[in-house]
DNA sequence: GTCTATATTGTGATAGAC
DNA sequence: GTCTATCACAATATAGAC
């Protein structure tokens, strides 16, 4: 069972990947998760303060997921470029939401966004060794996250790059490494 | 002399890639641009007109540089992954400020953006006869216009890549032709 | 073409009942 | 903990003078 923050949180997220921070009004997230706009106001008694949260749970998530990097150079590359912007994953649509913050000019967003990047760097580039493989594979990542976000049906006619072609890319950026 | 029109654009432009959508009101534009907010609503009716203009004005600029794609396939990969989110380039501010409206919900700016980087992509993918390599590139200059999007002022600790980095991630891809 | 009002609505936040 | 008012203000848009 979620607690109601959670399912707050939750809300505001979804309602951020769907229409950006201008649909995100306090009536549309309250409604979403299933409160009144009073409810809402309990649980976080301002929107900054609804941002911040979100921006310590995007915090959370990434700490969590550091633990699971592959050791093996071939399968960290794999993990960059073939499960970015699953965005069934929590930690890829936090990521995705507080990304669209940042670019609405919040400091505080971008700042969180930075110090995520950086350090997904730094264990891509121990898992690889390979400094400019690690920056490649991440830029891309980072390519598949922004059309993932412009793109959010994803229908057929999309930017986003498919399962093979994801593959192919692997592929690549593996033989890069045996260089 | 730049018309009222270009300049109100230019403003609006300028305000979203400063603090995203939220801070682009009629009263912060139209002061950027130095008119009065009757000024600009004379120009442009409404906030919608305003936006679609923009839009306008994007595929316009990309026309003309679709003109100015490198035959040479290594020239063409050193455009993308070189010249990406160069904001002083009037078709690079155009197109990261289109990017921030379609991640904030605004389906004609997604479908402007789809536009312009498919066209991008065909080029790419003639000029290198390599798809791969072409979604690549693509790929890596999105991700570096995402990152310099979300760090406006770049001061060091960014992550943007440097020059020198740009230039090793250049010589890879084309490393990668000649498979 | 550009300005100064002003009307009108949308939105964040407070107060207090239950 | 959650709700229903309600307030205060910000933002879009209109009307009409110059």
């Amino acid at each position: 069972m979620s607690s109601a923050r959670d399912r707050i949180l939750d809300a505001y997220e979804r309602q951020i990947l769907a229409g950006g921070e201008r649909g995100t009004t306090l009536d549309a997230v309250a409604a979403d998760a299933g409160v009144s706009k009073g409810g809402l106001l309990y649980h976080f008694s301002s929107k900054d303060s609804l941002r911040s949260s979100l921006l310590e749970r995007l915090v959370e998530r990434s700490q969590i997921d550091a633990a699971e990097m592959p050791q093996l150079p071939e399968d960290a590359v794999r993990l960059f470029v073939e499960s970015s912007a699953d965005t069934a994953d929590q930690l890829h649509s936090t990521f995705l939401a507080s990304q669209t913050l940042a670019r609405n000019g919040h400091a505080d967003a971008a700042e969180a966004i930075r110090t995520v990047e950086q350090g997904w760097y730094d264990r891509l580039a121990e898992a690889t060794g390979d400094p400019l493989v690690a920056r490649m594979a991440q830029l891309i990542g980072d390519g598949i996250y922004d059309n993932a976000a412009i793109d959010p049906g994803g229908d057929g006619f999309t930017l986003t790059p498919s399962a093979e072609e994801r593959e192919a890319i692997t592929e690549a950026l593996i033989s890069l490494l045996d260089r």
